[in-house]
DNA sequence: CTGAAATGATACGGCTCCGAAACGATCTTT
DNA sequence: AAAGATCGTTTCGGAGCCGTATCATTTCAG
């Protein structure tokens, strides 16, 4: 029980933290999307598409779909397992770390400015 | 500057809230929405349609659209400006009220779970 | 009173996403 | 090796959202 944070707190926490996001990037990624990409880079692998369409509570076609756009963004990446061929590891990329970086950094500095 | 949270602290609690979004609504809202949502519910009246648009910095179509469809979940609500009738006033719901509460409570229980 | 300006809504073509079902590839079992 | 199970992808029809351009309504200026 560490973070302190008032029910009024949080939603203005959300307000700026999303209005920075939407203000910023012409495209922007749904609550899935950020959820799966959070996931891998915050629980320890191996990721594959049926555990996470289990942990999320999707579909598998949903982690699909969202591999092929976060992988058009290299921020995720696939890779066979080798194995089971079968698999698909979801890894992630260089280029992702430094966009959830960002996201963490941003969201640290709208709660910094929070009043009391 | 109120709250202390450590990027990690934020990343964990960014995924932690939208894990619990995802699950929960088959249906979630955008990045967006969600903005224009909060920002009704955080910035004083009134809010028209072409401010909202400007403080986003998206155009005109979103806000509309985005009132259809919030509309319709009877979380927003239109209203004609009595004053001048070209303006539509945003404004908010007894049900969107309770929608917005719902979201600051989870938040601000997600926090309350962080890790020092 | 008439034309210009402002406001929000709408039409359009394009793109993404959705869940369900079917599919090919790969392992496992017999 | 054949049959079944498992895994990720693809297909399908349907829905939502995008930006640009245009529209109807209302107000304001001359």
């Amino acid at each position: 029980m560490a973070v302190d944070l008032r029910p009024s707190q949080a939603l203005k926490l959300l307000h700026d933290f999303n209005f920075e996001v939407v203000r910023d990037d012409d495209r922007d990624l749904s609550a899935r999307q950020i959820t799966i990409l959070l996931t891998v880079y915050l629980d320890p692998p191996p990721h594959t598409v049926r555990g996470l369409a289990a942990k999320l509570n999707v579909t598998k076609p949903v982690i699909t779909r969202a591999l092929d756009t976060m992988g058009r963004m290299e921020i995720l990446q696939r890779r066979r397992d080798p194995s089971d061929r079968r698999n698909v590891l979801v890894q992630r990329t260089v280029k992702g770390a430094l966009y959830v970086e960002r996201l963490a950094d941003l969201m640290a500095a709208k709660a910094k400015e929070l009043p009391l």
